[in-house]
DNA sequence: CGTATACATGTCAATACTTACATGACTATT
DNA sequence: AATAGTCATGTAAGTATTGACATGTATACG
């Protein structure tokens, strides 16, 4: 009945990164480059973006009629675009945010893969490659406890109807797994040591 | 001087699927069909892959020579392809796995995402949505604890230079990291609970 | 005044991965 | 004998992501 020809419908797929970009502007407006800097500090820990994904996304989401910019000055001549939802970006996010979603299969790790291949290593090379997991991994649980102490929640404010709890959380589930992973390579470690 | 027409060298980037399918056959030899029954089912956990992306790279490691195979016949007509390492697959996977790596980038997740954005949601919703995550991650738990308790190492058979040692300690990683999720959840629940 | 670093926005080519399309044989059950 | 489910191998079109290419402005510091 109905020709497939530019059949745009296609389904929505993830579209993750449209969502996280809207939910980042319904916070407040902003740049594309203010966007980067987001996902590489604040999200990084879940979810981030290069600046050469981002700016086409923002072009489709002016496309489609989600967001508007406003271009602004910077100085003399450099010209910004300043971006900030419509009454449709606000709420295509709502819908998005609400909708329950079955879990995503399991993240790839490349070093849980070659750990799935131990036999292949010599005792030496097991150590080694353990011991520089933990120390990196170390480094950056420091950093996320680091992180945490400035946290104002960490300080007792207990607010959750502020963008402050979602932070807080995601921060606290970050230092949660990162704390797991070392102490499944240090079991790791010992029971190899031991052996 | 040198005209950049074809430049094929390009550098390898991560290539992992490549070296999960050399270090798979290097266990014993396989079929496409083999390995995305291991993928999907024994590697879940870490890594995994379709077969519309596994084909096409069996294809590209026959032609760079690291694998070869032989055409065996499953019944009276069905052929099918039993790929085994060269030389040169062994080599570059054990170099491959002696490499040490820097950390990846953090895991994107969904729903780690959704909770940044928490203030966006009433108190029902957030409940609604990190329960019904609960209930889903406890049911991946149980999976993972029913397959342990089938595992001999959990038997105490204990002898590290198998291939069920590798299975072993990644199973248990899955298991730590699933446990730490719902207790992340847990805590987020009962916080929100008694504001 | 120079210069390094951050601010600012884009494109292009390639890799990685997913979904759907496409086909056919084998095996266990009814 | 039909049929459902698994075995078996592929391709095509599209989305997601990366790394390199490309360009220019603003600001802080010495």
């Amino acid at each position: 009945m109905i020709y497939l020809k530019n059949r745009k419908v296609m389904s929505d797929r993830m579209r993750t990164l449209k969502y996280a970009i809207l939910g980042l502007i319904n916070r407040g407006s902003m740049t594309g480059y203010d966007l980067m800097k987001v996902f590489n500090m604040e999200l990084v820990n879940f979810w981030y973006a290069k600046h050469s994904q981002i700016y086409p996304e923002l072009k489709k989401l002016s496309d489609e009629g989600l967001i508007t910019y406003e271009t602004v000055l910077q100085g003399e001549k450099l010209e910004k675009k300043l971006y900030s939802l419509t009454e449709a970006g606000k709420e295509a996010f709502l819908n998005w945010l609400a909708k329950q979603d079955l879990l995503e299969p399991t993240p790839k790790d490349i070093f849980r893969l070659k750990s799935y291949f131990i036999e292949s290593m010599t005792k030496e090379e097991i150590l080694s490659q353990f011991n520089y997991q933990l120390d990196q991994r170390k480094e950056k649980l420091k950093k996320l406890e680091a992180t945490m102490i400035e946290h104002p929640y960490a300080k007792g404010i207990i607010d959750i109807v502020t963008p402050e709890y979602g932070d807080y959380i995601v921060l606290k589930g970050a230092i949660m797994r990162e704390i797991t992973y070392i102490d499944w390579l240090t079991e790791c470690i010992n029971e190899i040591k031991n052996y």
